[in-house]
DNA sequence: ACTTTGGTTCACAAATAGGTTAACTTTGTC
DNA sequence: GACAAAGTTAACCTATTTGTGAACCAAAGT
């Protein structure tokens, strides 16, 4: 299991709301699981983030919820506002 | 200088229209180039590669020239198409 | 010179991501 | 419980990406 997986364990048994959504489909949710552990990892509100993206905490809320997709500009922009940088590796 | 480097400067002497608008942005071209550079590789002409995305040709050329965003299940299958993975990390 | 193949570009339509507001829920603190 | 802070969701609107068809160019082969 990967930290990925873990954190999706913890985040189901924090939020019943996430788990059932989950289960519709793992791919749609990834990114938003990503991105939602890279921000609590930093310590940043949603709304903290979204002020440094100048946008609202609901979009924030949204990619890391529901968004069945996301622009490539959108996710490099979230990621660097934690001070993180996304790197594309093609195999 | 890295392979895309090298590429870039491979295509820039293959095409005059490449090298002008190439100067306007590096960063938006640089998912484009990367693209055409794996589907190149594959040797897969972009009539086949649009066939197998259910698409056209024309959407493969603009990607991989014009493009200044892209959604990140598009990046995907046209990875996958080629029979590559996309790697996504975050650091 | 003609045709074919691969690629480019444009214009328009369709689909979808993201901005925004407002109402709501959850969580934690007092 | 009351309150505030953090997060969620829905609705609407706008901006952007992607689908599509047509015209075009360049190169290669006939």
């Amino acid at each position: 299991m990967d930290d990925l997986e873990k954190y999706i364990v913890k985040r189901k048994g924090k939020s019943k709301k996430f788990a059932k959504n989950f289960e519709k489909g793992y791919e749609s949710f990834k990114i938003g699981i990503l991105l939602r552990q890279a921000r609590e990892e930093v310590g940043v509100t949603q709304k903290e983030l979204a002020e440094k993206l100048s946008t609202k905490k609901s979009a924030i809320s949204r990619i890391e919820n529901h968004a069945e997709d996301i622009r490539l500009s959108t996710l490099k922009s979230y990621l660097e506002a934690l001070g993180k940088k996304l790197q594309i590796n093609i195999q």
